[in-house]
DNA sequence: TATATTTGCTTAATCGTTTAAGCAAAGGTA
DNA sequence: TACCTTTGCTTAAACGATTAAGCAAATATA
């Protein structure tokens, strides 16, 4: 019904009969323009509801004032905590947020990223799928001359900012836990190791048994792609063993949801006979019997330095990116499924 | 590195020596455009890795292209799974999406409005917030003549386009799904009644009491945030009555979880002495031990119907909006927490 | 052959804002 | 009084695309 035309600097410029760069300027507080005319401007536009357009603005200064963030999935606590921490930061700096989900598909997240370049946006935050090998389009962004920062998943041959825990001490702290609950066949479903978080995870594992003298069995060590699924399938696999591990370390708490449930089916005492522990903290680690010791990443942190580290980009201006890992400590949450002992 | 000019319909027009405006048509395979001319900018837009501004074209035509989506959180099944196939839709005539978040906040939620319409979009998606009463800012949205499309949360006075499921049918259909397990003191741990459809849930559960005969007793009946915390105080509190329900519907998963743990600590047998329904069939109703029946509300489905609804009102032109709600029949997921008898 | 229509482009205006350049008036300095 | 600076604005050109209007050449119609 209401089919307004919208007020424009134009319509506040005739009200008071002076020109629209006066009342372009008298907006944005410059310092060529007299009180009395910026005051007037301010209290006619307050009148007129006017609102500046956007796609105007954007178009002449060359900057969108949007970043868009993309992320594997938005239905994990730890991606949602990240995006609300982005936002938080962002938007008291007057940008918006783009979020697009790339569904752990490589495709899906070629054209998000397309879709954010057409959109010009000022930057681009993301977590890469899990597919993702194949860089191109990363690098794309790059030549764009837009900041590109990358948290959790990240890549170091791209050289741009990084956000990220330390997971290979991460496994040091896991498997000290559980050296010290007693565990000495302590197995380890990862990730694939062409990621390089999981690689990290996988390698922290493997340095830390030899750090206390365990035996490193290659029948304990199992890639996957963390699904809860695939979480099943390699605890059974584990279970079938004929010596079987009294610990597993997943990498990923979902998969780790997958290896309770069998270990429950198979009436295995968690953690007497097999502890486990996890990793992400998702909430339901925390819902489920026994409660699943997890790994927290400290999504909020993650989230509002991957936001700072965009925004100094902005003010320096520096269009060359180079490699700088921001590196977080993760915290060790135990619960009940390794808590052997009482502490 | 490269601070690369990017390439304009400009550029193509220099090299083929024809007009900007000749290349604009080309590239929208107008009809006036000879083939030959065609073939040659689309090779050379290809050549110079070409890619048209978002932002001119959109401050030309006035279609900035972009829809905003606003939900209470992104980190839930349902709202991600909602969001994800809206994207989906959308993506494919060309639409990228804004998430926003609310955090339930009513305050978080006019912020989030602003920015939309700052930021231009042709159309909002938005599932309202809890504390969300004042209508006063979703006015706005309809006063700026753009389409808006609530889902879940909607109300009925903002004469909008609403897609839900039948939350009063659903009522119905766990009341006499707990009748048929043998439960006779049913309670309900419902959402605030001031929301639409948590007073539809209300409504629902009274009249299908009323349907079987049931005693309604006030002390049965409780309003609540639903979050877990909650779930627990008023679970709490139900086993404080004297006379204690033999099932309790909680209007949400997250409070149906509180309720859970809260039963489980007290070692009540579920469903035995108490049968437990919640609302949402999160996946963790799934997870948690015993698994928790649930309400599926068919998220794909209605973020496919929420984008093609705004599809719908792009392509008609149509300015007034009325109130036209699709009403989805939801599901009910039998699990162990309300499974007395093998069915 | 003369006129009408179609084809294939060009010109120029436009979207709403920002901003470099310029200029008159007021105030300050010598 | 003559000159310089500052103040407070205006003018006009962008930003990159779209599009109405126009026009010449080619083709069709009478």
């Amino acid at each position: 019904m209401n089919k307004k035309k919208k007020t424009t600097i134009k319509d506040i410029a005739n009200v008071l009969n002076i020109s629209a760069a006066a009342v372009s300027k008298a907006l944005h507080d410059d310092s060529r323009i007299s009180d009395k005319t910026k005051k007037a401007v301010k209290q006619v536009a307050e009148n007129l509801n006017y609102q500046p357009n956007h796609l105007a603005s954007a178009l002449r200064s060359g900057k969108s004032k949007l970043v868009g963030v993309i992320v594997p999935r938005t239905n994990s606590s730890f991606f949602s905590s990240v995006i609300q921490n982005i936002e938080h930061v962002l938007n008291e700096k007057g940008y918006s947020i783009i979020i697009t989900q790339s569904n752990e598909s490589y495709q899906k997240e070629c054209n998000s990223i397309d879709t954010l370049l057409f959109t010009q946006v000022d930057g681009i935050i993301a977590s890469m799928a899990n597919e993702t090998v194949d860089l191109q389009y990363y690098e794309k962004i790059k030549s764009k001359g837009i900041p590109l920062i990358l948290f959790d998943r990240g890549e170091n041959n791209l050289n741009v900012d990084y956000i990220g825990i330390d997971d290979y001490n991460s496994s040091h702290i896991i498997v000290e836990h559980l050296v010290a609950q007693g565990c000495k066949r302590i197995a380890h479903i990862g990730g694939y190791k062409r990621t390089r978080i999981y690689n990290n995870r996988i390698r922290g594992y493997i340095d830390a048994l030899k750090k206390y003298h365990l035996p490193l069995d290659d029948e304990l060590l199992i890639e996957t792609n963390l699904s809860t699924e695939n979480g099943r399938a390699k605890m059974q696999q584990l279970l079938n063993l004929k010596n079987r591990p009294d610990a597993v370390y997943v990498a990923g708490d979902y998969a780790a949801l997958g290896a309770l449930q069998v270990l429950n089916e198979n009436n295995i005492k968690i953690p007497e006979e097999i502890a486990l522990v996890g990793f992400g903290n998702e909430p339901f680690t925390d819902m489920v019997t026994p409660s699943i010791t997890s790994v927290n990443q400290h999504s909020a942190e993650i989230g509002r330095l991957a936001a700072e580290t965009f925004l100094k980009h902005i003010k320096e201006k520096t269009v060359t990116q180079k490699l700088n890992k921001q590196i977080l400590d993760a915290e060790l949450i135990v619960r009940d499924s390794s808590k052997k002992k009482t502490l």
